[in-house]
DNA sequence: CACCCATATTGGACACCACATATATGTGCA
DNA sequence: TGCACATATATGTGGTGTCCAATATGGGTG
């Protein structure tokens, strides 16, 4: 359950609401954490329940009340505990490779579609991550440094898969033809 | 749910049992694709009560009896009708990204530490596939092609997060310096 | 006026999966 | 004798997560 820490890690940066924290989930962390709206809401809670944050109402007149959450020092501590706990990396499960150990069951020109397809969706993913805006910052800003890095990680790994792409359908289309 | 599609796809190469199952699964498609047992032999039930695969049971006397499973036409049909279907990229979820967008709360030693640890990581990973050894055939085999493509998206990767894991070293050292 | 979108939270149902444990027995090693 | 390991299947339990839908209201567009 990791889904409990990011939302910790973004807390400590800026109390928010379960709302805002989807948004910030969604827009900030999604190239490598994503989170349906009600389980935020539920994690929150479970995290209020179990003292790791507290949860203000700010009484809003014209909308639902805010619930604006932050951490609270038993919260920091498992933050930071889970920062260097060791880490036990979940096994890859990737449907599309799935797919293709399988696609010799296909007539050629469908393998090919699913290449193409997939062509597309990296090259999506890319520019969606190439125009991702971290706010500007000293160069010398560790924590600029650090979202910067996992910003490049993931568009070095598109860029490796689009090349792999290529040789791949390269490699198809010496023995289909 | 795509642990009935791979498995339908291994029995259609080669019907077998849970157990044997569960090896083929961590053996072969262990570098996309892993399944725990007990999952393998609910996934396993499920695939033979929704008629989609039988269930042969082998008597053996010394050891308990054997349940060989194969695939029916009405699973090959699902194998098939899902390997053309509309492929729903699962959201990433990176743990070791997650620590590191929010590591700028330890410090810089455990920060190296980090991607200290990361690099042997993927270094084994990216051993171990190079170790898998696919089954011999002609170049021009379709399914070898396409399993070989497999694996060597899996090197290609590890590779490109080799180079990655230096440059951000690099570029931590210049701050924290 | 009707509709959709944004704000904001919550609950039910269900799927999938991991971890632990139970059962049964043969082989080989210390 | 005792222990671990391989073969072989199955269940119980709980955690994590998605999907869907309900609730409540203000603002903008057709």
């Amino acid at each position: 359950m990791s889904l409990r820490h990011a939302i910790l890690g973004i807390l400590s940066i800026q109390p928010m609401s379960g709302y805002d924290l989807k948004k910030v989930i969604d827009e900030s962390v999604g190239h490598f954490w994503s989170a349906d709206q009600s389980q935020v809401y539920r994690t929150l809670a479970g995290l209020v329940e179990d003292g790791l944050a507290t949860r203000r109402t700010v009484v809003q007149e014209e909308r639902p009340n805010l619930h604006l959450h932050s951490p609270t020092d038993l919260g920091l501590a498992e933050l930071d505990r889970w920062l260097t706990s060791p880490l036990k990396t979940p096994p890859t499960r990737d449907p599309f490779l799935a797919r293709l150990f399988f696609a010799d069951r296909l007539p050629p020109e469908e393998i090919r579609g699913l290449l193409e397809t997939r062509r597309r969706e990296v090259g999506e993913q890319l520019a969606a991550l190439e125009a991702i805006a971290v706010p500007a910052g000293s160069a010398d800003d560790l924590g600029r440094v650090l979202r910067l890095a996992t910003l490049s990680y993931g568009i070095s790994q598109a860029r490796a898969e689009l090349d792999w792409l290529d040789d791949t359908r390269r490699r198809l289309e010496r023995i289909t033809s």
